[in-house]
DNA sequence: TCCGTCACGGTTGAG
DNA sequence: GACTCAACCGTGACG
């Protein structure tokens, strides 16, 4: 096992362990944040925590345009939005009015609530599918009245997919008058992913936190909804300001951050879902375990006998090594048995950073 | 020396 | 269950 573990992370040229394609720990990508916002540069950043210069300019700038520290939803699939129910109703449309046109049929798929702005396919895509699925009538295709599937609702989409809605077809029919980060209000979160799902910051930032809220998420979407890491990436996110000071740092971004990051154990609404983020607890311990702590704890101190550069005035933020390892919580698997504990709430991860956030910060989030 | 950018090899998850 | 695809990741190199 020890074997396996060694072979899975990997030693960058500054000595920090990473585990290609995958997100570094919250925790280290917190305390780059957190290490910006005290003035400290970003190549200082790079090599005191020994995180590439290109990923440290990475995370800063996303916290910048984002408000987010966490890395953004990876893998899954654009869903698709000419479900068999759209094409029926284009079907439909057609069968109605042959003359019509495409962008017609768009407008009528949005005046009748079949689909909304953020899942009506383009016109070419509605062209597609009269010249593709429509225009060979005479045969029987795919979506045949005779072989549709059970007939869906007006809105077909998964409920995996939880589009924001900002119009009465909200699927929980309530509160979705303008959430934040769908038109663009100040604190709009623009994840360079244009597609509506619930790996949008978009719908995040609106349904998925007023659905918390309003506990709507407590039934059988909640439980289907696959979350990520991304949904956080503005929850209590008012406004970013364009140019944080220093001390301008967005707390309540970053506390419910790490309110959120709490061991499912020790939440109620959204621990059901932690798991599911990007950093699986587990899966993080397995990802950076043993040479993690081989290669970034004894490491000397970035740079070696240097503080008042790195420190910021009148502020013990330098990260020590020990203490780094400890925040990010590299697992030694010698040290752990494979019955493998949560950590407890006053574990040395949580220490770590909560000595420096005055925060709790459950180790599962790293 | 610093920093933004990008190619690269990798992971992930929906379809 | 294997595969594809398109998103993401961090590193390392370049300018």
């Amino acid at each position: 096992p020890r074997a396996m573990e060694q072979t899975y992370g990997e030693v960058n040229q500054l000595g920090g362990v990473f585990v290609n394609g995958r997100p570094l720990p919250n925790a280290i990508r917190l305390r780059i944040v957190e290490l910006a916002q005290l003035g400290i540069r970003p190549c200082d950043i790079s090599r005191q925590l020994r995180v590439s210069h290109g990923c440290v300019s990475k995370i800063l700038a996303r916290y910048n345009e984002t408000g987010s520290i966490l890395p953004g939803a990876i893998g899954g699939s654009k869903p698709r939005v000419t479900t068999p129910n759209v094409v029926k109703h284009i079907r439909d449309y057609k069968q109605g009015d042959p003359g019509i046109f495409a962008w017609e049929i768009r407008d009528r798929l949005l005046a009748d609530g079949v689909c909304d702005k953020y899942n009506v396919p383009s016109v070419s895509s509605i062209s597609r599918i009269l010249r593709n699925k429509i225009g060979s009538l005479a045969q029987p295709g795919p979506y045949e009245p005779s072989k549709q599937p059970p007939p869906q609702p007006a809105l077909p989409y998964n409920p995996i997919y939880q589009y924001p809605y900002p119009t009465p077809v909200s699927p929980t029919g309530a509160k979705m008058g303008g959430h934040p980060g769908v038109h663009g209000s100040a604190g709009h979160v623009s994840i360079p992913r244009s597609w509506p799902s619930a790996h949008s910051v978009s719908n995040i930032l609106g349904i998925r936190t007023l659905m918390e809220q309003t506990g709507a998420l407590a039934g059988s979407e909640g439980a289907s909804y696959s979350p990520k890491m991304e949904e956080w990436a503005g929850v209590n996110r008012s406004a970013f300001p364009a140019a944080p000071a220093v001390n301008g740092l967005e707390k309540p971004a970053l506390e419910a951050d790490i309110k959120y990051t709490q061991p499912a154990s020790g939440l109620s609404a959204v621990g059901s879902f932690l798991p599911a983020c990007a950093y699986p607890a587990s899966n993080q311990h397995g990802v950076y375990s043993a040479p993690a702590g081989g290669y970034l704890a004894p490491g000397p101190p970035w740079p070696p006998a240097q503080g008042p550069p790195l420190a910021p005035p009148g502020a013990s933020v330098s990260v020590h090594s020990g203490e780094l390892a400890a925040a990010v919580t590299f697992k030694h698997p010698s040290r752990e048995g494979p019955d493998r504990k949560p950590p407890s709430p006053g574990s040395k991860a949580a220490d770590a950073l909560g000595s420096l956030h005055g925060l709790p910060l459950p180790a599962s989030s790293s």
